[in-house]
RNA sequence: GGGCAAUUAGCUCAGCUGGUUAGAGCGCGUGCCUCACAUGCACGAGGUCAUAGGUUCAAGUCCUAUAUUGCCCACCA
């Protein structure tokens, strides 16, 4: 027998295994099979990404369910990929060129983007290795990037359906502006957060008197765009402006007044002024009103010419100062009082977010939105936990469309062409004649015949090509074998930050372009905190790297720990000690491993577990194990099937330590060097490594490759099937019993203080014969595991005097300890229990004598009650006993 | 403003359709290097299940309020 040494080490097994697994392609999913398909896309890591502990989360629940359907017979594929993250990336790339002095105008667009790949080939796949390191179990040779050719050809065929269907269409419309960034962004990239700000109150004189009106503001730079102010017509303060005209400060222009009920007559002072190119509101009443917008601002967010002389090229926060100063020396300033309120801020720099008009792409979502309502409402998608169906519905009910062009250079150009002779490119609208929608530069403008063609110079939004991720991946617009198999995909995993970006669009593109849901369920996880709940971010220093936990703990210790505590859909806290639970399981799974293989022969272990089921010779700790091994994998198969990830870990958890290692293992040592034990022990082993596999992948080969076996890797291996005729809650409560005479004997040994190698002599006084010849059966395990020499087991069994006592279940047992014990201490004890029994027992009496109880509960609760009642009974009667004796 | 979570042992949390004595890990106390494991073993202490009502024969579990905490959504300028 090799040496195995005492702390399990999983640095080299994890390398070893991994290389192994990818080697021999355990990983590659068939197409051309013959099993049932089974599939999950990855939710696309960023290429500018790193591995944190959410990623660690996320794609840990991934590979169990891979691997647990691998195991469980289904040609599986886990469909791995990267996102370009247009913006994400292009930040990267222009703070390293920032670096070298240079900005990427001065490189141009195709330079800039050939830098760009260059990036991406250095640093795009750093993502990609951190996941094997994690274990995942994908098929690499599959592996897909948002810009390949494939996914690239996927995105303008969607984009030109849509056009051509009238879904895209171009326009002005207020969109949220990231002045850092210099594009827009879509309303789901631009986060809302609460900032304590200022109310402005400024005068605007009614033009050919001394009166004023006073608008609130907390952004006055806008009001160098305004054309309007409108009231409530309800509000009776106003209604003397009627016909009147404002004059707005500094600028001079004249402001009409309009009427319009969407203004609030509590908020502010009633009256708003109507910015209409800075604001959605203020949109929306110009156009309703016929107000010609002026926007006011370039697109870094300092002031244009139309703001005047003295603002223009100032930037928007030094123009408001500026601005308040001025209306303080023409005395149309009131006052200023600190506001709180949400602001807009770009998901990606955090940057405040302006509104602003500009002509913009967007995809009209309600006709995509409604069929994706009702695959929901129909129950053919399933969210788990079930409560996000409520958020994405609510969502999808509401949906607004989407702002899908990015003014920025690296993502999939916009496949629209303009003809130059037709149409001005930045002023068109997609109903113009010129503006052509085509995959490729078309030879000539199919109105005029020009030939003088440009392509839009915008990108799309990063997340219109991810939302065709579950099919774009399998080749679509292609038609082939994998798209056939594996779409639509077996689960979705991802986090609830995702869900509009992500999930609900990816719905919507499946039902329209392959007129089929993209999953079955979705599997929304927690968001994982630090141990102080807050959430982990590279900003807040607060992140644990899950890449040192791997080197410290192991890979097999992460997944453990994090599935362990990731109850559904709840968040995760963490800290480092947390990790502790997993690697001391490993070094435990381990030990016991060690254990059995120095001790078994190969020729006892071949052979299966069924011969067993009437076997007459097995012993009750034999049948009792088995019974536990059979149910436990029946209640871990469930708990991965309904996507309870934590219970099967603690299940599996519990059965290998507390059940096989604290007491079977430990029984057997009795028997050891028998055939029967050593195959049992072999078999439980395996079943459990096997039960474990999906969750401790590293681990369990390595110790199934030690052990003697038929087949190849374990993860290649079957999931263990239930035998039911072997699980019996009979013998389990036989073994209990069993077991709690040991507890109640070490407990006396512990409470006396006697010291471990003492070896003592117990007296068992049992109700009948019957139990007598079961413990009897079982005498060796209770002398070796409570280090007794000699028991007395009888139904006429006499307690000796000074003894300590216990009573379990219905038999007493007792160990003399004259000269050790104190009788006044040992009275304490027994009082103690005496009043809990009393307490449990006032309880079922008073159930009992609850005529509603006797009468409306079912009979078997009732039943359930009078038994426990005479139980308790019982034994107060030998506790009490037991107590007058000691005096 | 709307919505959703959470509140159970000192700490972090399980407890799924209401029904025997509410569990785990960590921490704590005591004793052990017992021939797999001190990343371990044995034993123990510790809970009026946030509060107030209600439904029910029966509530940690269902309902309604309240409180505290956290998250998401939202065009009150």
């Amino acid at each position: 027998m090799q040496e195995i040494p005492k702390v399990y080490n999983p640095k080299e097994t994890e390398e070893k295994w991994y290389k192994e697994w990818e080697g021999k392609g355990y990983f590659h999913a068939d197409s051309g099979t013959k099993k049932k398909p089974y599939s999950i896309v990855i939710p696309p890591p960023n290429i500018t990404g790193i591995l944190h502990m959410g990623h660690a989360l996320n794609n840990t629940i991934q590979d169990i369910l891979v691997r647990f359907k691998r195991m469980s017979g289904f040609e599986t594929l886990w469909m791995p990929g990267t996102d370009h993250a247009g913006i994400a990336t292009q930040n990267v790339v222009e703070k390293r060129l920032s670096k070298e002095g240079k900005h990427r105008e001065e490189l141009g667009r195709e330079e800039f983007l050939k830098r760009v790949w260059k990036w991406r080939e250095e640093y795009g796949s750093t993502i990609i290795h951190q996941l094997k390191r994690l274990g995942c179990s994908c098929d690499w040779e599959r592996t897909r990037f948002t810009m390949d050719e494939g996914l690239s050809e996927a995105v303008q065929e969607v984009f030109i359906r849509l056009y051509e269907k009238g879904l895209i269409y171009r326009g002005d419309y207020i969109i949220n502006w990231c002045p850092r960034c210099q594009t827009a962004l879509s309303d789901e990239e631009s986060e809302h957060r609460d900032v304590q700000g200022m109310f402005y109150h400024i005068k605007y004189p009614i033009k050919g008197t001394n009166e004023h009106v006073v608008v609130a503001t907390t952004r006055p730079e806008t009001m160098l765009g305004d054309v309007a102010v409108a009231v409530n017509p309800k509000d009776k303060r106003y209604k003397h402006l009627k016909g009147k005209v404002l004059e707005l400060p500094v600028l001079k222009r004249e402001l009409k007044i309009i009427y319009d009920e969407i203004v609030d007559k509590e908020f502010g002072t009633g009256a708003l002024k109507v910015t209409p190119a800075h604001d959605p509101i203020d949109f929306q009443l110009g156009q309703k009103h016929g107000l010609k917008p002026i926007n006011v601002m370039n697109p870094d967010a300092t002031m244009n010419e139309n703001a005047g002389e003295t603002y223009s090229g100032m930037d928007r926060l030094e123009c408001r100062e500026a601005l308040i100063e001025d209306l303080k020396e023409r005395g149309l300033f009131i006052k200023s009082e600190p506001h709180r309120h949400a602001v807009g801020h770009c998901y990606r720099c955090h940057t405040m977010v302006e509104p602003r008009l500009s002509l913009q792409w967007f995809v009209k979502m309600k006709p995509l939105a409604k069929p994706a309502i009702e695959v929901v409402k129909k129950g053919k998608i399933k969210f788990h936990p079930t409560r996000w169906t409520k958020v994405y519905l609510n969502w999808m009910e509401n949906i607004r469309d989407w702002c899908i062009s990015r003014q920025i250079w690296w993502g999939h150009r916009i496949p629209v062409y303009y003809c130059k002779a037709c149409v001005d490119p930045v002023k068109a609208k997609d109903k113009d004649a010129g503006v052509i929608a085509s995959k490729e530069k078309p030879k000539k403008c199919p109105k005029c015949g020009g030939t003088d063609l440009v392509q839009d110079t915008d990108v799309l939004d990063t997340w219109f090509s991810s939302w065709l991720w579950p099919f774009s991946t399998f080749g679509w617009p292609q038609k082939n074998r994998d798209l056939k198999l594996f779409y639509p995909t077996g689960c979705l995993v991802t986090a609830q930050e995702i869900i509009f970006f992500w999930v609900a669009r990816m719905i919507m593109s499946g039902l329209e372009f392959m007129k089929e849901i993209p999953f079955k369920d979705v599997y929304i996880h927690g968001t994982v905190r630090d141990d102080t709940g807050t959430k982990m971010s590279k900003s807040l220093g607060n992140v644990i790297d899950p890449l040192e936990i791997i080197d410290e703990f192991g890979c097999d210790a992460l997944r453990f720990s994090i599935i362990s505590i990731t109850s559904t859909g709840q968040d995760v806290f963490l800290s480092k000690k947390r990790f502790e639970t997993g690697r001391n399981f490993a070094n435990k799974v381990w030990n016991v491993s060690r254990f059995l293989l120095t001790n078994l022969k190969q020729e006892n272990v071949p052979g299966d577990l069924c011969v067993f089921a009437k076997d007459p010779s097995l012993t009750l700790a034999d049948r009792w194990i088995l019974s536990r091994l059979y149910e436990t994998i029946d209640s871990v198969t469930k708990s991965i099937e309904k996507y309870r990830f934590n219970e099967a870990a603690n299940t599996i958890y519990d059965f290998i330590w507390h059940q096989f290692c604290d007491w079977y293992v430990e029984f057997s040592k009795l028997t050891i060097d028998q055939k029967k034990t050593q195959f049992i022990l072999y078999k439980v082993l395996e079943k459990s490594l096997r039960t474990l596999h999906p969750i401790m992948p590293f681990i369990t080969e390595e110790i199934w490759s030690l052990l003697p076996h038929e087949e190849g890797s374990i993860m290649v291996n079957k999931w263990p099937h239930v035998n039911k005729d072997l699980i019996d809650v009979k013998i389990d409560k036989a073994m209990d019993s069993i077991i709690e005479q040991i507890t109640a004997i070490r407990t006396i040994r512990a409470t006396w203080r006697i010291e471990p190698i003492k070896r003592i002599e117990v007296v068992i006084k049992t109700p009948n014969k019957a139990t007598t010849k079961s413990l009897n059966e079982n005498i060796d395990y209770i002398k070796r595991l409570a280090r007794v020499d000699k028991i007395d087991i009888g139904e006429k069994a006499k307690k000796p005097p000074k003894s300590a006592t216990a009573v379990v279940g219905n038999m007493e047992t007792y160990i003399p300890l004259a000269g050790i014990i104190d009788l006044e201490k040992e009275g304490a004890r027994l009082k103690k229990q005496i009043d809990q029994v009393i307490g449990w027992l006032d309880n079922t009496k008073k159930k009992l004598s609850n005529k509603k109880f006797v009468e409306g509960a079912p009979k078997e609760v009732v039943e359930q009650q009078k038994t426990r009642q005479k139980e308790l009974q019982e034994e107060l009667k030998k506790l009490k006993s037991n107590l007058s004796d000691l005096k």
